[in-house]
DNA sequence: TATATAATTTAGGCTTCCCTAAAAAAAGAA
DNA sequence: TTCTTTTTTTAGGGAAGCCTAAATTATATA
């Protein structure tokens, strides 16, 4: 078997494409992936032909490609690696969705198991997904969980330290005023939905996630 | 000028061992080279002669590399952009050292600039006060910064985010059944005397002033 | 200074990933 | 079914990055 971490960036690009054609398990065909890699045909070809040799996906001469288990496998590690990435940049550091897809899309072929599972547990789950993606999810250790998250990943009554917040200054101010600052103990009393409660020296607010997102609290 | 963003992964990592292996503006030697990076002295000087053709380094056959004032900006922007990285990987999400710094390692060549500059800011590094590092600091967006406000100073018919509502024990409950809720969109309606007439989601309702300036609106 | 040793470069080969042009196969139309 | 058109593959070429082996240049030592 073909290890994961082995395929190039331009190998692992065009199994996520496959993976993002295939209809109904239909076979995908040459002229449609050249279109959407913007590839030429002839480049394509070659490019499945080695897949195909790698045993990641079942390609027949002039009947285009279907993902192996294999294959379907490598796509769904990197679908994951690109959803959590892309959240990461939008939701924590509010790049733009243009650029932040464009830059998941070349990190996502860098990420380690590891790192791809603690930036995970750092953005907590997503709702959509959850079961069946983690099927890698072996060896996880629960004891290294990481010990700043941000507020939209605590569980209810889970109190902590305020470490950081990120970017606003108007934002920061308000916070700042209230309790939420650098240093600060806070206490997550409630979340359900958007709304995040949190109790603090100075009384009880309400935040939603996007915000909650962007402060950092240590355990 | 070679853009900084159509260099190679290799190349600039042949950059990047320059720089590190550059004591007292001596020239490098084409074997320390190949020791450092693992590479064979024949690939060493195939790549410092395209370096040399590409303007980043100043190539001497037999007598090394040193670099160019563009090399040695490309060799400080990929520092700053492993490190900021790497105190990502191990500070934030509490990677190992040694992992850390093998992605940082891959993820330092796909950083966009201003995926660069908010990742500094959000480990809250000021990157204004980083002089010299940040020639490349230009267009940072100042202008785009949200304003937040209190409902109280909204003006008529403009309409916001519920960002943040300062509790008043069953207050909270009351405006969350009215669709007044972090994360909801709202519009002021009116606004005479005492009274905010305001529409969300769930309809048009009215509230007093001082229970107006407890709710933060983003624009 | 002459020569042995070490460092560097050149020459040529291999793989990946891209291309164009031409050949082959499949699909559609008459 | 046969012929035309479209799709796909094959053939061959180029740049980047890696290699080994051989040639060249620099350095150290006798």
């Amino acid at each position: 078997m073909a290890s994961m971490d082995a395929l190039s960036e331009s190998a692992e690009m065009m199994i996520k494409n496959i993976n993002e054609l295939a209809a109904d398990d239909k076979r995908v065909r040459t002229s449609d992936l050249a279109a959407k890699t913007e590839l030429k045909p002839a480049t394509v070809t070659e490019m499945i032909q080695r897949l195909g040799d790698l045993g990641l996906v079942d390609y027949e001469a002039y009947h285009g490609v279907h993902l192996t288990k294999q294959g379907q496998h490598v796509a769904d590690v990197i679908e994951h690696r690109f959803n959590i990435l892309e959240r990461f940049l939008t939701e924590i550091l509010g790049v733009e969705t243009t650029e932040a897809s464009e830059v998941a899309c070349r990190m996502e072929h860098v990420l380690t198991r590891d790192v791809e599972h603690k930036l995970t547990t750092f953005l907590g789950v997503d709702p959509k997904k959850e079961s069946e993606l983690f099927c890698h999810k072996i060896n996880i250790d629960e004891n290294d969980s990481p010990k700043y998250l941000p507020l939209s990943n605590y569980s209810k009554g889970k109190k902590g330290t305020v470490k950081l917040i990120f970017e606003d200054e108007h934002l920061s101010k308000i916070l700042n005023e209230q309790g939420i600052r650098p240093g600060n103990k806070i206490m997550l009393k409630n979340n359900d939905d958007n709304v995040y409660s949190v109790e603090t020296d100075k009384g009880n607010f309400s935040i939603d996630r996007k915000t909650a997102s962007k402060i950092i609290i240590q355990n």
